[in-house]
DNA sequence: CTTTGCACCTGTTGGC
DNA sequence: TGCCAACAGGTGCAAA
């Protein structure tokens, strides 16, 4: 489910309900994440404050005073959740994190995110030392993307769901920019010019930070229900809407498939 | 090194 | 209505 705008609006949501907090315990019912939970998890957390809570690619980062960081991932289908400690945990509830009365609680129907102990300096941890640049900041522009495109006969698509090339553009916002930026999917990257990379490049931002806002004015309170995935669905240009007509032209939807992910444009706003 | 396809899971959906 | 195959927003990793 995440893409990076919910796990961003996840970050700002359980921020401000652990930063500079003590957590009272650790309670994982079921460690058979995408790697298995550490068995030493809760002795190695009860009693230690939450110093900073970040976002690294999807990564949730939550540094401890002990110096070591509590690296989350939700994976496809994860969420947290900010309920009382006495709540009946319901199916796919793995994990809770004590907060004296509360707990933020970790839900994980497919299984595929993780929880990962990382007792060193967090930037290197094998996970996060190769990532690309965050798509927000100043380490990513066109000329990042456009030197990344070089030589290369991949498709565009593939690229920028390359965490090597940049962190966090899902399938569905590479779809989005791609449209939004008039370049067809399967293009070879070494096709696409510098001008297509201006405007993939200020795509990919544009509509990022349009979801996060979405999800930012649809999030009062990180509590209980609305920590839900999928719990701000934004219009699509392209994404699902195969066979229907394109918004700006109203030729119909195309959909291919790309490395084994949906792949949707329009084929004459696309090129 | 690059590229491809698989694997990890469960829940939902669409076609027959 | 019921059943089952196909598919789902991620991504590390083995294999080619």
């Amino acid at each position: 489910m995440p893409e990076l705008p919910e796990v961003e609006t996840t970050c700002r949501g359980v921020r401000p309900l652990l930063t500079g907090h003590t957590l009272t315990g650790v309670r994982v019912r079921c460690a058979r994440l995408r790697w298995p939970v550490d068995p030493e998890l809760a002795s190695r957390l009860t009693g230690v404050r939450v110093t900073a809570v970040s976002r690294r690619a999807k990564y949730l980062l939550m540094a401890l005073d002990s110096g070591a960081t509590l690296i989350i991932h939700l994976g496809m289908s994860g969420s947290l959740r900010h309920v009382p400690a006495d709540t009946p945990p319901e199916r796919h509830d793995h994990v809770d994190l004590l907060l004296g009365e509360h707990c933020l609680r970790y839900r994980d129907p497919r299984r595929f995110g993780a929880i990962l102990y990382c007792p060193g300096p967090v930037e290197l941890h094998p996970l996060l030392v190769k990532l690309g640049p965050e798509p927000l900041s100043d380490g990513f522009d066109s000329e990042v993307l456009f030197a990344a495109c070089r030589g290369k006969t991949a498709a565009i698509k593939t690229v920028l769901m390359d965490n090597h090339v940049v962190v966090g553009v899902g399938n569905i916002y590479a779809n989005e920019a791609l449209f939004a930026a008039g370049v067809r999917p399967t293009r070879p990257a070494g096709q696409v010019s510098r001008d297509a990379c201006q405007r993939l490049a200020a795509a990919i931002r544009a509509t990022l930070l349009r979801a996060i806002e979405a999800g930012g004015s649809t999030l009062r309170d990180f509590t209980d229900a609305i920590g839900k995935p999928g719990y701000f669905q934004q219009q699509y240009a392209v994404y699902g809407r195969t066979g229907q007509p394109c918004h700006a032209c109203a030729t119909l939807v195309q959909h291919t498939r790309l490395g084994q992910r949906s792949s949707f444009f329009c084929p004459h706003c696309q090129t």
